[in-house]
Order: structure tokens, then C-alpha cells, then sequence
DNA sequence: CTGAAGTTGATTGCATGCAATTTATCGAGA
DNA sequence: TCTCGATAAATTGCATGCAATCAACTTCAG
């Protein structure tokens, strides 16, 4: 019955629960998000509501109609291809600070993400359930990515790529590859030798792998997306 | 006297008014800000003020202390390198772009930018105004940049390259620059060096020479910094 | 049946009010 | 004088209220 006090800083739960929701695909691409809806969701007033949705918008996203609302950004499909030249230029620089300066804890950690990808393979071939293996391919490929920056130690190359990757989210991604297990292998295999190359802190390999990983994965993405404006 | 109605979407012009002033050091680094005060200012009430706080601390141009408000942040000597190593790749890469892709009018702004960076040597040296002078530098400056980004033809670069420049603004820089002519002219001489090599379309030694200029200015920033924390 | 004009309902944009919290002020005791 | 504690002032964080706006629907002329 929201206790009429205060003190809760409610805002960035809101933020970050919004932002969620819009990463893995609750909220779609497009869709109109509505303050009064959210703030009886949550229990809350719509002033937190929001200054969350301008936080959102701020960081790109959202997008602002005025007297109309926010909605989730629809990614154009230039802007694909931009958002993944930058990251191809912002993980090719990371991986191959990471081959010089990884610890044996974040090596582990990237080999578990590759083993995750190999099991999210399996669920895919056995009819597993959609929405697990949603959540598994983000956590797992994120984590993957995350590690790498983590290991390359500069947290304004961490903190662009989170930005990028909200604004081209993962599911795009994943809504082309969800059907096609060859693919995914593929996506293991080259995770899996470009953590061996960090391992054997080979950067200049490391980088060649993964600026090439990038591509291959961004014509694949392009290749099946919805509608080709 | 703003009238009780509405429409005015006060958010957006507040949120330019007080970034530009924060970038131009109006309002210091450290500095609180205060939202009844910045209401007043405007002639609005709190709730767009702390609409447009929230959406500068998300790009990470404020600090916000919970039940204390909002200060602007103050970059650590390891944030600023870390903000300038970034850049290095970032506009190393778009000094490349930019050789391929420049327009004719977009190398004459090139060149005037650099023309009223020497214009501004000479205002140093004959003793002018150093408010004039601080905001001569944040034109031409930026100019140069921006032009360079705008050439390569990658929103998303230029988009990061901005938020880059709202975490570690020019006047810290400018602070560094203000008393030492030498500097000056040299960051000219480098940046005409640039316009020449974009102008050849020599895509190579343009990267080359905007890697080196960026950590010539970096370190001669982080060696004049206030506070070596 | 089509299209312009008026009406209703949903929704935003901002103002205002108030409790919670923090900071500043001030006085008493060591 | 210095410190501790209580009280007052400043400030944030959120709730609520209402006018402005827009979409959708209705109505009516042609």
C-alpha cells in the first residue's frame, strides 16, 4: 500500500527493470510504453516512472514522442551496421589488451561460457524450451563478452560496449539464430578459439579472430532480419 | 509569466542549457546543482529539472549522491586515460574513414578550423580576452574533431566520440593549454599535419599522426592536471 | 459511401505539496 | 576551547492534480 514515507530511490530499480525487460525481448522493439501502466506495475507514482524512461532515452534506448510517449527504439538497419563497426573496433582493441593481462579466474570463466554456448546447442537440437534457451544465449554470450572486457581492464571500453549492446540488443541476434543450430555451433567454435588464443596470449590471433567473428555474425544478423528497410 | 498551460517541453533545453554549461565550466567540476535553483533560473518547477539531472547523470556527466543531489562528476587521472585511450582508437579509425570519404566542404572546414586555431595562438600571445579565447579554443577544437567524425560517415562513432567528450571535457584541457602558447601551436601544427594527410587521402599516416597527436595532448593534459590523485 | 468536423477518452508534461533525509546552527557540558 | 547533541533550515524523492495534446470514435454533410 505504498507507505505514504519515501526513502525507497526507486528510480533506477525501474531503470534497470525496463531496461531488462526491453534486453531480453519482453517489452518489443517499437513498443509504446505506457507510465501509468508501468508505475501500477511496480506500485509506484508515475514521476519515478518517468524519470526512468528519460534515463532510457538518454542512453538511446528509447525514443521520445512528445505528447505521445516513449517506445522502444526500432535499430535501423544502418545503424546495425554502424553499431557493429564500432564494436568490431572496440572487442578487436579489448581481446587483445585481454591476451596481455587475463587472469587464470577470468580464463575459467570464459571457458564456461563457451561449455554454456556448447549446452545451449544440445536444448536447441532437443526441442528444449524457447524461453530457457533465450535466457541461456544471453547469459551466456554476454557473459563472454563481458569477461573479455572485464580481462582487457578499461571500464569505458566495458561501459560503450554495454551501451552499444543496448542499443542493438542481443535478441536481435538471437531471433535470427534460434532456428538454426549450425549457426550456433559455428558461434561456439569461434568463442572457443579466441579463448585459446587469449590463452596462449596470442593478441594479435585473438583480435584477427574476433574481428572476424563479429562480421560473421553481424551478415548472418543482417541476413535474417525482418524487414530489410 | 509561464503561463499555467502547457507544451513546452522545457526538458530538452534544460538538459542542452546545463551540459553546455557544465562543459564550458560554468559550473565547475565538483560543483552541486541545485534544483530549486535551477528552477528558478528557468522560470519552471522542480519536476523538469530533475528530469533533465536524471538523463545527464545516465550519460554519465553528473554523479548523483542519493538525498544529497546531483554534482558534476570529477574524472580520476584513470578515467581520463582510460577515456583517452578509447578515443585514440576511435578517432584513429575515423581519421582513416574520413581520408576515403571527405568532401570538398568538409576539408575547407577542416582547414578553417585550423586557420582560427592559429588565429588563436595570436590572440594568446597579444594578451586577449580569456573568456573569448577559452571559447575560441572550444570551437575550433571541436570544430576539427567533429568534422573529422562527420566525414567518416559512422553516426554511432561520432555519437560516443560526444559522450567521450561530455565525461572528460576540452576545458580540461584548456585549462592545461591557456598559459603555454608553445603547446598550442604545436597541437596547430599537428592538426594541420592531419588536414594534409585527409587531403591526400593518405588514410595511413592520417591514423598514424591522430594516434600520436591524441597522446601527445593526453599526456601533456594529465601532466598540468591540478591534483595528480 | 466518403470525408470533414466535433467529441470523448487516454496520456503526457509540468506544478505543487509533503514526508524523509541531510546539513547547518546553536547551546550545554567537559 | 572543543565536542556532543538537539533543533532548525535546506533539499531531495515521490505522490497527486490538472491543463494540453493526441488518437479514436462519432456525427453529419455531400
Amino acid at each position: 500500500m505504498a507507505e505514504s514515507g519515501h526513502t525507497p530511490q526507486v528510480v533506477e530499480e525501474l531503470t534497470i527493470s525496463l531496461g531488462d525487460r526491453i534486453a531480453n525481448g519482453e517489452i518489443p522493439l517499437g513498443g509504446w510504453i505506457r507510465q501509468a501502466k508501468v508505475a501500477a506495475e511496480h506500485n509506484v507514482s508515475r514521476t519515478p516512472v518517468s524519470l526512468a524512461l528519460n534515463r532510457l532515452e538518454a542512453i538511446g534506448v528509447l525514443e521520445r514522442v512528445p505528447n505521445r510517449g516513449f517506445r522502444v527504439r526500432v535499430p535501423s538497419y544502418r545503424e546495425i551496421m554502424e553499431v557493429v563497426e564500432v564494436r568490431e573496433l572496440l572487442e578487436g582493441r579489448a581481446v587483445a589488451l585481454a591476451a596481455e593481462r587475463i587472469t587464470e579466474a577470468q580464463l575459467r570463466r570464459l571457458r564456461d561460457s563457451v561449455a554454456e554456448l556448447r549446452e545451449l546447442v544440445r536444448m536447441i537440437r532437443d526441442g528444449g524450451d524457447p524461453e530457457a534457451a533465450a535466457a541461456q544465449w544471453q547469459r551466456s554470450y554476454g557473459s563472454f563478452h563481458r569477461t573479455i572486457f572485464e580481462a582487457a581492464g578499461n571500464s569505458q571500453l566495458q561501459g560503450i560496449s554495454d551501451a552499444l549492446y543496448r542499443k542493438v540488443p542481443r535478441g536481435i541476434t538471437w531471433r535470427a539464430l534460434q532456428n538454426d543450430p549450425r549457426m550456433l555451433t559455428r558461434i561456439a567454435d569461434e568463442c572457443e578459439h579466441i579463448a585459446a588464443a587469449i590463452d596462449n596470449r596470442d593478441a594479435i590471433s585473438a583480435q584477427e579472430l574476433t574481428v572476424a567473428h563479429i562480421e560473421a555474425v553481424r551478415d548472418f544478423t543482417l541476413a535474417h532480419l525482418p524487414s530489410p528497410d
